[in-house]
DNA sequence: CGTGTAAGGAATTCTGACACG
DNA sequence: CGTGTAAGGAATTCTGACACG
């Protein structure tokens, strides 16, 4: 459930090389609330590959100029559809053993 | 191939909080042969979550009072058996494909 | 709105060395 | 051999703000 993808360990200067942002982008896409890092003890930012997916998405849609309200919006969407995609499959699965039972 | 497991991102402060290792541990077991993090352009060690799970076995093998020269020479072992054990898997590949050509 | 930058402080990382054993 | 520590410098990260637009 809980793999090496999601796990918050890149500081910000990494996540900047591997994007290609400015760690001011970086954080002002977390102030719009378009990704969570985690905060070490001492409130360094870490992110996850997850999230360095996550810049990649908005680098590409801010190039097509969509601006960041919009870009969540989107990403809000996006995690309903697999919210929804989730529920289903979990129904299928309880139908399966249901019928097996 | 190349998969978040191995990719190079990592810097020692969160390496040291997720192993539970000083950083002068980790330092002296790349310089014992036993790991190689990668450097950013600045000279920062960057390490794997591969790196990681080398850097728990190798905290058990100390804790069994193994030396790190004995420690190598295990991984070095386990690389070859590993290495043996891809060379097979693609001479059975290899001879499915000539079946089916 | 989105992003750059200068500012000052605090925390990080690096290397080479001394210490103990 | 394996690890701690103090030392000094260089690079990182953080926040709040001013700037432009």
């Amino acid at each position: 459930m809980f793999s090496y993808k999601d796990k918050k360990v890149i500081t910000i200067g990494i996540v900047s090389e591997l994007t290609g942002l400015s760690e001011r982008k970086i954080r002002y896409y977390e102030e719009r609330g378009l990704l969570f890092p985690e905060r070490t003890k001492r409130g360094t930012r870490v992110y996850s590959f997850s999230d360095v997916e996550i810049l990649l998405t908005i680098a590409d849609k801010r190039e097509e100029g969509v601006q960041t309200c919009e870009i969540k919006k989107d990403m809000m969407n996006d995690k309903k559809k697999s919210d929804v995609r989730n529920q289903m499959l979990r129904g299928q699965i309880n139908a399966h053993f249901n019928i097996r039972k």
